[in-house]
DNA sequence: CTGAAAGCGCTTACAG
DNA sequence: CTGAAAGCGCTTACAG
């Protein structure tokens, strides 16, 4: 296969000879710059910018025995998992720990096989996924070989790894209550995920934040579990809705779930605003796109934790503690305040039920 | 930076003795097995499976002055561009190519300082990005240093460049305005995009296919165009629909407009499927949350046909002579079949006019 | 069909 | 603080 050409790259024995130095200093001024005198590493650098010289990937991962690399499995029905704005923050913040990512897809689900594949070609030296589960091979395989990584949602195949990042479910429908409860609304209903859902510990988390922040109002309220549909969303949010009085409000498990709510609301007259309090959960375009206020996933700050859980692995510093929980932020939508002037409403036809 | 242990990989030289061979043997037997003796050939292979051997990535792409990857650029936002689901089939489908995927994103928007610095350090052979646009400075610079590249849409900026693979909106749209004619509806109007918009040839590629779709049919129909917002689409729905008669049609440019007709339609007392034909684009979530039959993207063949193109050059072999359409397919939603009986409706409250 | 030599471009020890 | 030596694990010529 014949290569086509891409133009001479500048090599570490070019920056040297323009420098006037040997091709270790000049490794040293990039690797360990303290150890070169000031004034030489000032030269070496000058030479490195004028011929655009970057170290070769191959070649430094080939002597350092590190790829430089982070594996990251998506899920292979592009959607949900380390979802596209985790990915994208990662890409995002990757350069400044000094690796780029290899996205890859198991197609038949959370198996070993990709792990095995690309740790054998030293293609990655550790890996971020989502989604683990009780059974989940992935955790216990990387842990007996000794392979860094770490995972966007708790590890509960093994509850002892400290190497994840979530989202603070609790703290985040805890918020969407404050915020109602600061916006005048009476009783907080809640409308969930059923507890023993496949996304067990992320439906039991959203759902003790309600639990808890309005026994901490003083007033609870009713709720309904449904799955993550729009038309079990809608059914589930009519029963919600025919146990509360105009001025209550909804905090709901998810965006798609408060979209229930809405249609609901709307059928039994009610103006979401002005008569209802509602609150989504993920920060997603459905809320945007529907104007409903919502609680936000950190996602930038979930990349970076993820990259700093796997750096510190991978320099061999002391594993945190614990998981890293961060705290969601509410992102209001101003069209959906209790103060707003909501005048038009469209009839929309939902199928189903 | 100590380095965390990760087992002792095999390397061609276990290989090579316990087959009895020498390196290059082993190194044939992977990289030109013809070249190798049948029973050489066996031997080589069993003991490669019995050790696990997988060649180094770094010490190959080293020798070979190939990184066995592809640059794939990521819009900043996270959403659009080389969307989440032409990346996982970029994914699924790159290790039938020999190559690994490198993902990145730019903060500034399309400049084309990652494309340097990522060529610069020989980490990938070849790019594939999105939204290509007048003034795009990437095509030509990339094309100046003779750096292989894909897009996934139309090349604005250089229509003499033939590597990129675009979704035939054209023969789409006239999908959908042949569906709604068979499914025995009258006039089929249209709710499109600008055609001066940004996507300025998307918008004006699917509105063509709408034109020349009615126009083969004998009937032309009305025609609306909005910027992909619900509102708007909402709007533009009223307008269009007070064209139109039961028993009549709309097609869309998108999923979301397509929604804001169902929202449109609901609130004139029109039932989707039984008294109005509505197709979408997209084959998006909404379409399938909503139960819209719509116009499904063929991310599969996408992918393929975009990882062959950089194949292809990488490997010098003649260019395509054009562009690759790729033909969309209908995904019919049950529920919006014109024979499908819709029983239920729920009202829904759009914010704004 | 198989093997000995050279070298891809770096970094890691170590010696000055 | 700087430099000469060795080697990471392969593949690419080339010689047998």
């Amino acid at each position: 296969m014949p290569t086509t050409p891409i133009g001479k790259r500048a090599t570490i024995f070019d920056v040297a000879s323009a420098a006037g130095v040997s091709r270790q200093t000049v490794s040293n001024a990039l690797n360990a710059p303290e150890r070169v005198k000031p004034a030489t590493l000032e030269r070496v650098r000058s030479e490195i910018d004028r011929l655009g010289y970057r170290p070769s990937s191959a070649a430094r991962g080939m002597r350092s025995q590190r790829a430089g690399a982070i594996g990251v499995e998506l899920n292979a029905d592009g959607f949900s998992d380390v979802g596209p704005l985790v990915l994208t923050q990662l890409a995002l913040h990757a350069p400044s720990h000094d690796v780029h990512l290899v996205p890859f897809v198991q197609p038949d689900g959370p198996v070993v096989d990709g792990y095995s594949d690309m740790s054998r070609r030293n293609l990655v030296d550790a890996y971020i996924f989502a989604d683990t589960h009780v059974g989940d091979p992935r955790p216990g395989w990387l842990t007996a070989r000794a392979i860094p990584f770490a995972t966007f949602g708790r590890i509960y195949s093994h509850p002892e790894l400290t190497c994840w990042a979530d989202v603070d479910g609790h703290a985040g429908v805890g918020l969407a209550v404050e915020h109602l409860g600061a916006q005048g609304y009476g009783t907080v209903g809640y409308l969930g995920w059923p507890l023993n859902d496949r996304a067990e510990g992320v439906a039991e988390d959203r759902h003790r934040g309600w639990v808890d922040a309005t026994a901490a109002r003083g007033v609870t309220g009713p709720e309904i579990c449904v799955h993550q549909d729009l038309d079990a969303a809608v059914a589930g949010a009519h029963d919600l809705l025919a146990q509360l009085a105009p001025g209550d409000a909804v905090a709901c498990a998810s965006d798609l779930l408060a979209l229930g709510v809405l249609y609901a609301a709307s059928h039994r007259g009610l103006r979401v605003g002005p008569d209802l309090g509602l609150v989504g959960f993920d920060g997603s375009a459905i809320a945007q796109r529907h104007q409903i206020t919502s609680i936000a996933q950190p996602f930038e700050a979930l990349a970076q934790t993820l990259l700093r859980l796997v750096h510190d692995q991978l320099s061999g510093r002391s594993p945190a503690t614990s998981g890293q929980l961060l705290t969601p932020s509410l992102a209001p939508a101003a069209s959906t305040d209790r103060e707003s002037q909501l005048t038009a409403y469209t009839p929309i036809p939902v199928t189903g039920n």
